[in-house]
DNA sequence: GCCGTTTTCGGCCCGACTGTTTTCAGTCG
């Protein structure tokens, strides 16, 4: 049982209430338990067994003795007998584009249809097309959404789509009608994976804008075309959605737009208390005229908030904090100095050292940490100890010829399943630094696994750790990792958490960050570069490290080559 | 089902687009 887990059942149960027409805002105390859950700042799965949730914004009584349950027994009763209501099929049909849960009721209740492959066979047979409410276009965009289910993952990663999106960009800004353009949505929000894009244009021609967005190279198939939207499939599938608003309503937008949800809804009951109703065109009621809006932060000027970064828009406390004026001043790419997890062909990197330091000094970068992989990770090449001690005194030599700039000498070493490392404490000394991670044994329980990192972490040698749970977005699940424990012994030991930059790791997730930086644990943003085109990805670092609410002085990797030298001699009790 | 310096009862964000309608329901964001 994990935290996830009970938000999974809360939204569950939501959603099967959904399909009985309970009553929406029923369903909507049970979603919001289901963010309240994730969002909350402590160990809310310890919290539940403890039947200790009282107080926590969002779960009343009810979710208190439903959670209860459900982390102290691993099961719900509730949830149980409504699930028992409806085939499991069902769920899966809510993936599906222009489907909703009235008309999946309706499919179900008269058509006995309870899985995707049941609502093929009844489209095919031409069923749906002639129930009440429903069509043959209905009919024909069903068939087309289970069609693109099979074809494209729903979800893109942030790293991997930035491209496309500066493309599309850049092609809107040279549009004579345009006159303010920017992207919005989750991705504006840093998020770890996306599953559609949002366009933001200004223009005095909507209608127009909009037909011209659906001719973009880029664009697959158009899925809806109107006066103000447009919403497009692209190549690659993703789903992009373009709105045009004027240039008075573009800052309503983008701020509407960009969300999240949580976000919005917050920042309207706010609005509301102020007698102002706030939608994506402007202020509506008594006082809407006293303020002029030229951009976003006029809009939360007016409600009497500092400027929140788009990032930090997740309802996680950002509100209250921007009300009290205690924002934190999120750390910029500019401020970055070095980074330390990096790769060689030395182990599984594509360029060599003297390559990786040449790229590292045109970022504009002080120092570079290579960190190749320890003997144990054999499938990635790990250096054996006189290859190690070998790359020692190449870095060394590479060293004596650099000016204004140094290649500081880690490794990544294994921490093997019992929590020891891969070299003895002798070898380790030897290094600058050292990163330890874990890359076999995934399996070990939560306990076991946090138990193991904890283990690596006390050793002296040990200056940070990698990827704290080895997930590979939308491809390899987390191994199981209690983050409140690691973040405490990290805090303990003064041992730095890493923020590996690789757009399908960005790990640890950004939800942990606020936690740790309030413990004083240290960031470092390590790309985790394979080759010199990897180090390009400390801006997405950045932008991740940002989400976590994390300032230049949290992030390690911020300080001047002396400090870092200066830092590394000193025992780990004293750092 | 949750919540409360307008309420312990009566509210709970809201607009655009589509398709199936004969004035609107469902879905999406």
């Amino acid at each position: 049982m994990t935290r996830e887990n009970l938000a999974e059942v809360l939204e569950e149960i939501a959603l099967l209430l959904e399909l009985k027409a309970e009553n929406p805002f029923k369903v909507r105390a049970y979603r919001q338990g289901a963010e309240a859950v994730r969002n909350h700042d402590g160990d809310i799965l310890q919290r539940a067994k403890d039947n200790d949730l009282a107080g926590i914004k969002g779960i009343g009584d009810a979710l208190r003795d439903k959670l209860h349950e459900l982390a102290s027994t691993g099961r719900l009763g509730f949830h149980e007998k409504l699930r028992a209501e409806f085939p499991a099929g069902l769920f899966e049909l809510f993936d599906l584009q222009g489907l909703g849960p009235k008309k999946i009721k309706v499919l179900y209740e008269t058509l006995a249809v309870g899985s995707i492959a049941d609502l093929k066979t009844a489209c095919d047979e031409g069923k749906v097309a002639v129930l009440p409410g429903f069509g043959a276009k209905t009919q024909t965009k069903i068939l087309e959404a289970i069609a693109l289910k099979q074809t494209f993952a729903d979800s893109f990663l942030l790293g991997g789509i930035s491209p496309l999106v500066e493309e599309i960009l850049d092609l809107l800004r040279t549009h004579p009608e345009i006159s303010r353009v920017s992207a919005a949505g989750s991705y504006r929000r840093g998020k770890e994976t996306v599953h559609d894009l949002d366009f933001l244009v200004a223009t005095r021609e909507p209608a127009l804008v909009c037909e011209d967005f659906t001719t973009l190279p880029q664009v697959a198939s158009v899925i809806v075309c109107g006066d103000t939207k447009a919403s497009v499939r692209l190549k690659n599938g993703l789903q992009c959605d373009l709105r045009a608003v004027s240039n008075a309503q573009f800052p309503f937008a983008l701020q509407y737009f960009t969300g999240s949800k949580e976000h919005n809804v917050a920042i309207r009951s706010l609005a509301l208390k102020q007698g102002l109703s706030l939608n994506e065109y402007g202020f509506t009621g008594e006082t809407a005229g006293d303020h002029e809006i030229h951009e976003e932060a006029d809009i939360y000027r007016a409600l009497g908030l500092d400027f929140i970064p788009p990032e930090i828009r997740e309802n996680r406390g950002e509100i209250e904090a921007a009300a009290e004026h205690t924002l934190p001043r999120l750390i910029n790419l500019e401020q970055l100095r070095g980074t330390f997890h990096n790769h060689t062909t030395a182990s599984d990197g594509r360029d060599t050292l003297a390559a990786m330091a040449d790229e590292a000094m045109d970022l504009g970068l002080q120092y570079l940490g290579i960190a190749d992989h320890s003997k144990s990770s054999f499938q990635a090449n790990g250096l054996e100890e006189t290859r190690l001690l070998e790359q020692i005194e190449a870095i060394r030599t590479l060293n004596a010829g650099y000016e204004n700039f140094r290649l500081f000498a880690g490794n990544e070493v294994d921490i093997l399943k019992d929590g020891t490392l891969d070299f003895p404490d002798e070898i380790l000394a030897r290094l600058d630094y050292c990163v330890a991670s874990v890359h076999a044994s995934f399996t070990l329980t939560e306990e076991e696994m946090t138990r193991r990192i904890c283990r690596a972490m006390e050793n002296e040698h040990v200056t940070m750790l990698g990827h704290v749970t080895g997930r590979l977005l939308l491809r390899r699940e987390p191994y199981l990792v209690n983050h409140a424990m690691i973040i405490d012994c990290a805090a303990e030991t003064r041992t730095i958490i890493e923020l590996n930059c690789s757009p399908q790791r960005l790990d640890m997730d950004w939800r942990w960050w606020k936690r740790a930086r309030d413990k004083g644990v240290l960031c470092a943003i390590n790309p985790d570069a394979h080759s010199t085109m990897g180090l390009h990805h400390l801006g997405l670092g950045v932008r991740l490290a940002r989400k976590g609410w994390l300032r230049k002085q949290d992030v390690f990797n911020t300080r001047p080559l002396a400090e870092v030298e200066a830092f590394f001699k000193l025992p780990k009790s004293r750092r």
